[in-house]
DNA sequence: TCATAGTATATCAGTCCTGATATATTGGCA
DNA sequence: TGCCAATATATCAGGACTGATATACTATGA
């Protein structure tokens, strides 16, 4: 599940979910949702590289495997900072989590 | 002041701010350090880029002066979340972002 | 020197994020 | 199909972050 495939139906959640603006998201808040989307997947695939499973990640994170289930998502929920620890305790760079943005 | 010049003192902030650790940060913890530091030096360039000043940025964050003054030093108290807002509501895209990481 | 604009530091109540738990759903294989 | 691992969804108490306020510091000009 990636970035384009589920940005209209993450984008919905966002919409809806801030009750203060029917009419859509401002582009600030728009550029926000899509930065963490692609952090999200970024998360994912580079658990995958490790092979680990969302309960392995949990377990480096000290968290729990709801929890990265909801980052892997880009949950509403879940911080940029929380993605951007998880990105770094699966050993990644800030140069390649430039790429990734 | 930029990243370089305040690393050490940044750095030290941190290191005994976190009471658990006395020998230093683990290699995540250093990254998210400096991932923020360089995301608040972007963001002090782009608000005076902008003919800002912090009080100006804070009213367009509906934030506070004082507030701004902590992410334009990457203060511990300050999330990722908060600078990267920041910085879109300044008009930076993912592109110049990525730039800046 | 004084006044003023701009920036920094300290503190705090309310809100949002987080880890945890429980449970549901999905996907693959025998 | 039935079983099992993996992932998704729901909920909540506790802690971290935020905006606000007050105040201190700094620099520049008159």
């Amino acid at each position: 599940m990636n970035v384009e495939k589920r940005k209209r139906l993450e984008a919905a959640g966002w919409r809806f979910g801030n009750a203060a603006d029917f009419l859509g998201m401002t582009p600030q808040e728009e550029a926000y949702v899509e930065l963490k989307l692609h952090l999200a997947d970024a998360l994912e695939a580079k658990r995958k590289a490790n092979g680990l499973t969302q309960k392995g990640l949990a377990a480096r994170l000290q968290s729990s495997q709801s929890r990265v289930a909801m980052m892997e998502k880009g949950d509403p929920s879940v911080s940029i900072d929380l993605l951007v620890r998880g990105l770094f305790a699966l050993g990644m760079r800030r140069r390649e989590l430039a790429k990734a943005i």
